[in-house]
DNA sequence: CTCCTTTCGATAGCTAAGCTATCTAAATAT
DNA sequence: ATATTTAGATAGCTTAGCTATCGAAAGGAG
């Protein structure tokens, strides 16, 4: 061990993330949302009630995307939104319990998928998973915004 | 250490894998190709000439969707489509040239993006890292096909 | 050998989700 | 008071997913 390069090793995480969502992943057809919408919502979750152009930004999208994702959302009574009494041009979204339950549902379902098979590893692989992942978070994740999820795309090249 | 529940480590480590995969896709933009054609160039570098169906089925996408990405890539001089000498029904698709130095610089852009965080880890850190990453494509990656790229999507709730 | 079924890929036509350009209304700055 | 900037919506384009359907080729049953 202990003898590989550090690009071999940008690699091979680069490799294991895409192989690890690929298969929490499959349990999102679950919800009948869309991964933009579902990924929409996630975020109204963890961070609350957001303007438009928030909500635009933490998903990495322009601002007519959001609207109509929101549009989405709004239909599928999963999310309102309401104008903002601070700023009269700014639209607050905000999730609806029906939208909160949905998305943890869609949530418990992929983490149960990672957790099932992490479950197979001894106890003390199971503990440096668990230990890389919190380094792999401190350098990856947004600081302040411990969920940061991916607006939508993840093709990968190689 | 040691104590964290096996569930709250499923939960990191799809957290980690996704802002990580977040980060490395911001540089795909310069490739000037969508996620899909990206993602379907990768597996024909990867994987060599695959006729239709099995592209499809390896990107996980229907086939009518495989026709009009290869089409891209065609159009793009990416990629060339001949009709197989075994099988007359079938059409083979092969990376050009030009798509195999495309899709190596893309991919060089997302190693290296990672690579230069990891650089910041003492050592000690990055070999666990490594270690964990071995383990984590160990129980998620597909055997016998060492890439297994995302299909598109990766929105996650949560 | 002939027919029936299956399989491969393409086409048509839908939806979702991304973009830029442009518009209105509101807030802000001169 | 006017000009600029900002927030969001709308129009209209592209990319990417889907199902349904079709023709051509392959393969099996008689």
């Amino acid at each position: 061990m202990t003898r590989r390069k550090p690009e071999r090793i940008a690699d091979l995480l680069h490799s294991a993330s895409i192989h690890l969502l690929r298969r929490a992943a499959e349990e999102d057809a679950e919800s009948g949302l869309g991964s933009a919408r579902l990924s929409a919502l996630s975020v109204l979750v963890f961070r609350g009630p957001l303007t438009m152009g928030r909500l635009a930004a933490a998903e990495g999208v322009r601002s007519p995307t959001m609207t109509r994702t929101v549009q989405g959302l709004e239909e599928a009574r999963l999310a309102r939104r309401r104008p903002d009494v601070r700023d009269r041009r700014a639209t607050v979204v905000e999730v609806t319990p029906e939208g909160e339950r949905l998305l943890g549902e869609a949530r418990a379902r992929r983490i149960e998928r990672i957790g099932s098979r992490l479950a197979e590893l001894p106890r003390e692989e199971l503990e440096l998973v668990g230990s890389a992942a919190e380094v792999v978070e401190r350098l990856f994740g947004t600081p302040g915004r411990p969920w940061r999820p991916l607006p939508r795309d993840t093709a990968q090249p190689g």
